[in-house]
DNA sequence: TAAATATTTTAGATTCGCCTAAAATATTTA
DNA sequence: TAAATATTTTAGGCGAATCTAAAATATTTA
């Protein structure tokens, strides 16, 4: 199987798996708004791949990926966070700067190309930002992760993933000086507005917002102190 | 300038380039066949890329890239070559197998992604094939020298340059005791997997790989035999 | 050089991915 | 639960890139 898709098909199919993993059930508007195009053009799609029996669609009634569709969706996400690994581990991409290009280097066809990609990486299990990289059979490393705001007081943490790839946050994060391996430990909660004080490694204690709190996922460390 | 194009006016770009190299004037006919498409197609595309100044067009009358479309021509053909460096050094590919992944290669647009490449493959002047690899600004090494693959037997010939600055490349080349100004002569052929048999200055003959031979740029030489 | 042949262009369709406007359906709220 | 509102789909159209068939032009040859 995995037909020949076009981009345009291959982006819905992505997009739909993404919201699909955080929203559970999916929305012709929300498949708009994330590809910026008009809820018509979703639906010409729907039909598209229905017909392709890459998704579940009965019209009015809602929508899901058939396990094909699953299977295609990571494939693509695959070769999206392998290439992202690549560029900033080869090519020393910020990376705050790789999604971009990522979006359009996801969509080379060459399996071949994937698996030795993959090889020549060293067979990464996590993309730039944390998340991770399906292998060749969909499969994902999943990490105890947790959200830095449900994380106790006074235990090293260390980045382990961001929740968006939005520049904005990216930039904020560089010049927090915050990235994925980076040893936190929470000093204070203020109830207030639910910001956080935090300590890093080789800087003083700073305060950072509840929104940025919420972007950032860590995984309990038991190593030496920041 | 450089104006957004898409992956078809870039292939037709591209295919008029290579058809202007070899054969000076190029028919609608010729690139027709060399896109797999017919006739009346080019026609729609002379149209369209006249319109955008990438062609000097008049009907029936033929047609040439203007400056501003060899430059862009040129800006294609350094990320295919490119690419196909990468394929072959980076991710050992054959030489036989990189051009198709490279055609799709070549169209990714990120500018920076093509200087970053550039740097890490080691600013190469010759693709796997032995062409040359046009630099930033267009421009390609021309040197009255061949391929050491395009060297007839039992001639005299002296090495005047190596396809690219990699690593690996240079390694194998130190160790084989090959330098620029080394002479060469080809003492047989061997179709099988093209290999080559070579005799060095002070060296028992030995056989050397195709691709290392297609690394290797030479300019025939009349002095003493090695 | 005029007729035959070859090449190129035009005319008119088709598919894909997108759009707007209007209709159909579902959901919310008074 | 009926009316108001929101969402989704349909209908019809558009530009890009392609095609076939026919017309226009250029080239070759008798």
């Amino acid at each position: 199987m995995v037909a020949n898709l076009s981009v345009s098909e291959e982006n819905y199919i992505k997009a739909i798996f993404h919201l699909q993993q955080t929203d559970g059930n999916v929305t012709t508007n929300e498949v708009a708004e994330m590809l910026h195009t008009k809820a018509a053009s979703v639906t010409d799609m729907l039909k598209k791949l229905n017909a392709k029996k890459i998704l579940n669609y009965e019209k009015y009634q809602g929508f899901t990926l058939s396990n094909e569709g699953k299977k295609i969706a990571l494939t693509i996400v695959r070769k999206h966070r392998l290439w992202e690994f690549f560029l900033v581990d080869k090519l020393q991409f910020g990376w705050d700067e790789v999604h971009e290009v990522a979006e359009e280097l996801e969509h080379i066809s060459s399996k071949k190309l994937v698996e030795k990609l993959d090889a020549f990486l060293g067979n990464p299990k996590f993309d730039p930002h944390g998340d991770p990289i399906p292998d060749v059979n969909g499969k994902m490393v999943i990490q105890p992760q947790i959200n830095l705001t449900d994380l106790p007081p006074n235990e090293l943490a260390e980045v382990t993933a961001v929740g968006s790839q939005s520049t904005e946050l990216l930039e904020l994060l560089k010049h927090k000086k915050i990235a994925i391996g980076t040893k936190i430990i929470i000093k204070k909660k203020f109830l207030f507005d639910n910001s956080i004080e935090i300590k890093i490694q080789g800087q003083a204690a700073f305060t950072i917002s509840q929104q940025l709190a919420q972007a950032l996922f860590v995984k309990k460390s038991l190593n030496d102190r920041p």
